[in-house]
DNA sequence: TTGACAAGTTAGCTCCCGCTAACTATAATG
DNA sequence: CATTATAGTTAGCGGGAGCTAACTTGTCAA
């Protein structure tokens, strides 16, 4: 079972509710992402099954090691992604919506050389005209 | 009909397919892109109905003037995006790759940001560090 | 003329991933 | 105790976009 972007969203949202709340359970997620309860309740389950979150008795998400790979990685993306963009110009909500869409679609490859020159031009400073 | 992904490369492949042959048919999309000829007939069927292309008795495909607008829009962050990717030293190959989905996920805003980011760098030149 | 190939279409399948409607189970409250 | 709210699940729909199998059509060469 092979991550769609979708399941990268999911773990993503996770991680992030986690950053802000104690414990993330499925209404959270469907609450974050404006997604009806079956839509996540699927999805949550495909998660599983695929050993990227565990669900306890209390219905409460965490991510396993898988999972949370997954999420940094997406997490980083995003971010660094924003910040850039925000660097060039671009408003935070354009740039967001667009780093949310662009992290899934980059690979390892171009994000580290993105990366890198971001680093290089001081801390992002130089991405500003 | 709202273009989707998908319709924007049909329509940038028939723009680049246009640029190398005289004429361009189902089929010749067929063998550019690897997808089966019934797929490509229900894409072209649907580009036509929604006006982005317009196909001739003889089953020549020409795009229309929305079609090219989009495909020309498309190709442009193509190139643009494929050539920073390979100034921040990502190889030619996978540069294309990703930039070939980016290019369907970036709203005109960051675009145009990173295009003026580009321009003002020297040509790009600043992009290699 | 006939037979073969090339191009395109039709029918129908699969997967992804949203959705609603409706049900279940568990608390919380009057 | 009965009611109501909350959380989750099941069943089934719809649209996007691939696919194969099989059919049609037109052209061209033996």
């Amino acid at each position: 079972m092979a991550l769609q972007e979708s399941g990268e969203m999911y773990l993503e949202t996770i991680l992030i509710l986690g950053k802000r709340r104690s414990f993330v359970r499925a209404i959270d997620i469907s609450e974050e992402m404006g997604y009806s309860k079956p839509s996540v309740s699927r999805a949550v389950g495909l998660l599983k099954s695929g050993g990227y979150i565990t669900v306890d008795d209390g219905g409460c998400i965490a991510l396993t090691e898988a999972g949370l790979a997954v999420a940094e990685k997406i997490y980083e993306r995003h971010t660094l992604l924003t910040e850039l963009l925000v660097c060039l110009g671009v408003d935070e909500k354009t740039a967001a919506d667009d780093a949310c869409r662009i992290e899934h679609h980059i690979s390892d490859k171009s994000f580290e050389a993105i990366k890198r020159h971001a680093g290089q031009s001081g801390e992002h400073k130089r991405w500003s005209k």
